[in-house]
DNA sequence: AGAATACGTCAGCATTGTTGACATTCCAAG
DNA sequence: CTTGGAATGTCAACAATGCTGACGTATTCT
């Protein structure tokens, strides 16, 4: 059943994937630590960061909208959502198209600390981009979409190739 | 208004960084998302993966070092570590060299559960490489490396050289 | 002998996720 | 116009996993 004599390694294989694996957790303690750090100081956690981010990248974007993107409860996203209107950094509108939607977009303090949070996890990944090169970037980039599920993908292609439609 | 001259683009960049931390986002749920749902059928969570994950990895490790592994604290390990050795998944020795220290190995149950959750995300990991080539793979790895703290990408390429030493 | 280390544990708290239930508002179809 | 369903908000309860702080015990080092 595995006997692959002498062209293709068929365990060697296991080790590549161990390694990514690992990488994947250890990258991604990097990736979240910038943000967090200034977060602490403040009242928020991650989930602010997320709807911060997704907000900004989609203005007008509904609580239908932002729940698929983050793939939480809308009660988890509620909790999170009410204190950023409430600080005033979020602001709700009701659809116009559909009245019964609110359409969220960042204040300018959302805006600023949108910026601030981006700004230190861009720096990180600008230093990576620059020590890995332009090529590993290419790749970088096409693992993890595979890796992702297909609604993800999809979510991530349209924010992506949209840019800010 | 996206035609920057003729020579450096300076903020397609900021582009470029924007999608890599989309990516990082919803490749990371992929990642996670086939060992949680083994996971929730049982009684265990992530963290539970994650310290099966590395005793494996370094069978006889000190709680010490499986600490300074996953970046949390003692108690929160403990929590985790108390409920996998009740139930027999991990086992538990007192240190030869230094009877402090306790010398943590998975048994068959452990082993077996691990692999389960391990082949899981590993089929994830195969695809993923196998539908961006290794090109994309070498890419993949440095960028994600580049993006670790020093301290993780220390234990991340000691893991990844010494295999199980 | 005394300091330091490794580990375990109790207690309490915060964040962020989950279900379930229910109310409101509004659009759209009959 | 009524009615069903969609979009949203909210209350309550609970679980997983982080954290800090404080102790206690065993062991080793100085």
């Amino acid at each position: 059943m595995d006997k692959p004599a002498a062209s293709a390694p068929p365990f060697l294989a296991d080790d590549q994937l161990q390694q990514g694996i690992e990488a994947m957790f250890f990258a991604y303690r990097g990736f979240t630590a910038d943000p967090d750090k200034i977060l602490a100081q403040k009242e928020y956690g991650r989930a602010h960061h997320r709807a911060l981010h997704f907000i900004h990248r989609s203005p007008g974007t509904t609580v239908n909208n932002l729940l698929m993107t983050l793939g939480v409860t809308k009660q988890s996203l509620n909790r999170v959502l009410r204190t950023l209107i409430e600080d005033g950094l979020v602001h709700n509108a009701v659809g116009t198209r559909d009245r019964r939607e609110r359409l969220l977009t960042l204040t300018e303090a959302g805006v600023a600390l949108d910026k601030a949070l981006s700004d230190a996890q861009r720096a990180r990944m600008r230093a990576a981009y620059a020590a890995a090169g332009s090529d590993a970037v290419d790749g970088f980039r096409k693992v993890l979409e595979a890796m992702m599920d297909p609604d993800m993908r999809k979510q991530y292609k349209r924010l992506s190739e949209g840019g800010t439609p």
